[in-house]
DNA sequence: AATAATTCCAAGTAATATAGTAGGAATTAT
DNA sequence: ATAATTCCTACTATATTACTTGGAATTATT
C-alpha cells in the first residue's frame, strides 16, 4: 500500500508553491532543485497537476508555475488524485465501483470501504494552507 | 496506494478460516477454489501467514490449515503486515523510520504520519471475528 | 507396505507499474 | 535575436507483483 514518488514529490512541490503563493511564478528548476530530482521528471508531475486545474503556468522567459487558487482551497486529496489517478486502495471501493464481480458478497469489502473512507477523510480535510502553516511552525521551532 | 492481491486474497482466505474455526482443518484446494485462484499461489500466501504465527498446519492426508488462535485475537493489521511486509504508505512513517534524510524537515511528513495512524487504527481494530460476523449478517440478509 | 492426499520449499517467469531520461517544439521577456 | 522557460511525446530502465513449475517431505487410509 505504498504511495508512489509521483505523489510524494508532487505534493511537496505543491507545498512549495503554496508557500510562494502571491509572489508570482516559480520555475521548474527551482522546484526540482529543492527536492533533488530532475527538472524533466518534475515537469511531468506538474503537467498532471496543471491538467487537473490545480496550477497555472506562464510560458517563456520569466514564466513558471503558481497555484491556480488559494492554498486553503486545494487539499491533499485533490493533489494525489491528480498525480496518481485516484486514492483508491483497490478498484472495488471507488465511486465507479469497477472490478470484482462478487463485490457485494466479498467478506473483506466492509473493511476496505471503511479504510478508504478514513483515508479520504484525512486527505480531503488537509489543505495546502494547513500544510504550509505546519511547516512554517516546524521551521520556526528550529527543527531544521 | 493500491493494496496487492496478496493482501486481498490472503485476507479473504483468513476470513474463510475464521468461519471454519473449531471445525478442524481446511486444505489449500478448498480455500483456493472459493477465490478462483491457483492452489500454488494461495499456498505462498498462507506460508507467509504461517511464518507470522497466524495459522497452524497439519501435513499429510486429511491435513490442512486452521487459525492458530481465536478469530477475535487476529486483526486485519496482523494479516496485512504478514502478507505485505508492512502497512506503511512509505518508509519514513514506519516505526523503524528508514528513508528520507530530511524527514524532520519534510513539509508532507505530518500528513503522512496522520494518514498512517488512521490506516493502522482501522486495520488494528478490525478482527477476523468482526469480519466473519459482518459477512454472516450480510449473507443472511440475502445479499448473495 | 503401498498409496493418495496433503503441506512445504525453492526457483523461475511473465506481466505490469514505477521512475525516470531524452530531445526538441512552442512561447515570451529582455 | 537570444535566452529562458513551458510543453509534448516517446523511449528506457528498474522494480514490483503476480503468478507457475517441479518436486521433496509428511501422514492418514487401505
Amino acid at each position: 500500500m505504498r504511495l508512489s514518488t509521483r505523489g510524494r514529490y508532487g505534493l511537496k512541490a505543491m507545498v512549495d508553491l503554496a508557500m510562494a503563493y502571491g509572489d508570482g511564478n516559480m520555475n521548474i528548476g527551482a522546484l526540482a532543485t529543492q527536492q533533488g530530482i530532475s527538472d524533466a521528471y518534475l515537469e511531468q508531475l506538474v503537467a498532471s497537476l496543471k491538467r487537473a486545474g490545480l496550477v497555472s503556468s506562464v510560458r517563456g522567459a520569466q514564466g513558471g508555475y503558481s497555484l491556480s487558487r488559494e492554498p486553503s482551497q486545494i487539499n491533499a486529496g485533490d493533489i494525489l488524485r491528480a498525480l496518481e489517478g485516484s486514492t483508491d486502495i483497490m478498484d472495488c471501493v471507488g465511486t465507479t465501483h469497477v472490478g470484482c464481480d462478487s463485490a457485494c458478497t466479498c467478506s473483506a469489502r466492509p473493511l476496505w470501504l471503511k479504510l478508504q473512507k478514513r483515508i479520504d477523510e484525512v486527505l480531503d480535510n488537509t489543505s495546502l494552507a494547513d500544510m504550509a502553516e505546519d511547516y512554517k511552525i516546524q521551521k520556526n521551532r528550529g527543527n531544521v
